[in-house]
DNA sequence: TATGGATACAACCATTGGTTGTGATCGGGC
DNA sequence: GCCCGATCACAACCAATGGTTGTATCCATA
């Protein structure tokens, strides 16, 4: 199917006439004609019936008229989303299954007028790169990685500490525990998938390993989240750590359990990271909004990395 | 832009190669090459960086890549809405802004899995017609014209009495009535553009005025709600009616008044009409909806013609 | 009955979009 | 260090698509 066509049809059915729609579209009415005639070849009804004073829509016609509108639109965004100077806002962050990703939300629901788009960059590296040469707009990271300080045109603002939750099977040692200490973590195996070597979520852990004597499996491959759920429901022996943020699908019959982390609670900091010259209007409005909505952070009680923490 | 050239667009973006696309798309790896280049020149960015190991999405290729798929996803459900067999449910309607409207707003509300598709046809013949031919599945309508019994094969239910209202600006002189009764009616221009002799929605105001000695003016072509609402605010004589559940996009700043209408209160009766062979599923999902959540109606101190009620 | 305005069909032709064949580039194995 | 295999891009060729012009048909209206 092709747009040229569903936009032959909503300029036929809007005119009642094909003559006048060619006019619009700058084809004869030959053209549209054949091309109606192809459109309603492709869908196996008619849309029109024709007769010597115009052409009007038949029942099916009806029907197709907003979903066809609705193509149209969606296809315009769709342009739109990657048209260079007024796209939509460009976002950045780790997964979908972050924090991030609810506070991106939060902010549509707030602003349901602003158009967004949300990309998942490799590390902060190329989050960086790419809000400099102004490919994306702002991005949820951890603020630096260690030894590497935030180039001076990028500013910079904590919005969210995302504690970390221990996720286990039924058969679990801990899956009856109401919280767990970090202490009491040693010597259980942690398995996370798709830690790569290099990002600054692997930079964490690794911290994390080190501080606190900790057994971290970054092995095998990263089949996603449903097949770590269910080798994790399935393991008595393995644990994983998840957002405590997180709002899963969760798989139903699974038995999983999320446990608190205390004793410090490792918590995953948000920052937001924006260009300073960035001259997007909403990058202003989602600054805002998160300032105004802004959940606690540096919350005492509570464990990030050393060079994490912005000075 | 052509939807094949999408489609390939999310195939090679799934499959992280353009060969192993091609290969799904039953076409060779230079037409996949071919036609990403025509997109990447219709949108005017690049959205794939390609390797000799592959090819992997640029950020605006991310950026795209869910509008792309939103685009297929509209694509499939516009073709849906005319497919001959499992389509969607599709309903008639009198207006978009009658009760039956608000109906079907509740009905998708609590039924949001079920595809729905309105139109509206010219009158109860040609619903009658649609619904026997299977061209519509269900109808909101008065049940019948004056002297034309619905058919056997057509069912219907009462399903809604929409109060009329009068609709005036503010400086009519029943603008500050908390309420008018039919009597004093008699006398004021009230006037309804767009009736159209042959319908029931016609028979229905035609009975209206024989019985109340009413001056209703149809005269005019009907340019729409807006004209009509812009011509009642600035028309001091004017008055037109208009059904008590509409929800409108009030303009701002008109000052129209919307006025209740007694003694007998005038009700417009929506039934529901479908065929009694129809097998579709969500029919009957339809029906058992509006008789759980069915408002009065033949309430006494309503009015309605004769022939509109079912014996 | 002639006319005007509408769509459909036919013939023709430029352009599009497919295939095959080939070249360039890079990573991995030997 | 070299070659092989896998990848994508480019060129040439060709069929099919989709546009235009010209014409036939239909029907409401004067």
């Amino acid at each position: 199917m092709d747009l040229d066509t569903v936009r032959t049809f909503v300029a036929a059915a809007d005119a009642g006439q094909f003559q006048e729609a060619a006019a619009e579209l700058a084809v004869t009415q030959q053209a549209v004609s054949k091309r109606i005639a192809a459109l309603e070849r492709h869908v196996g009804v008619r849309l029109f019936t024709r007769t010597p004073r115009g052409a009007e829509l038949t029942i099916d016609g009806q029907a197709f008229l907003p979903h066809a509108r609705e193509l149209l639109r969606v296809a315009e965004r769709a342009v739109a989303s990657v048209r260079t100077g007024h796209r939509p806002l460009r976002v950045d962050m780790l997964t979908s299954r972050s924090a991030a990703s609810g506070l991106m939300r939060g902010f549509h629901r707030a602003h349901p007028e602003i158009d967004l788009d949300v990309v998942m960059l490799f590390d902060i590296e190329k989050a960086v790169a790419a809000i400099r040469s102004g490919a994306i707009d702002a991005s949820f990271r951890a603020v630096a990685m260690p030894g590497r300080p935030l180039p001076e045109d990028i500013a910079s603002v904590r919005v969210l500490d995302e504690p970390l939750q221990l996720l286990v099977g039924p058969a679990h040692a801990l899956a009856s525990a109401r919280s767990v200490t970090v202490a009491q973590l040693a010597g259980h195996r942690i398995w996370m998938p798709g830690l790569v070597p290099g990002t600054e979520w692997t930079a964490y852990y690794d911290d994390l390993v080190a501080e606190f004597g900790l057994t971290i499996e970054a092995t095998g491959p990263n089949f996603g989240s449903d097949a770590l759920l269910d080798t994790i429901a399935d393991t008595p022996t393995l644990a994983t750590f998840m957002g405590g943020q997180t709002r899963l699908v969760w798989p139903a019959g699974h038995g999983l359990r999320r446990i608190p982390v205390t004793d410090p609670m490792p918590v995953y900091p948000h920052s937001l990271l924006w260009h300073r010259d960035n001259p997007h209007p909403a990058l202003a409005t989602l600054r805002a909004h998160l300032a105004a909505t802004a959940a606690g952070h540096g919350a005492a009680g509570t464990w990030v990395p050393d060079w994490a923490i912005p000075r």
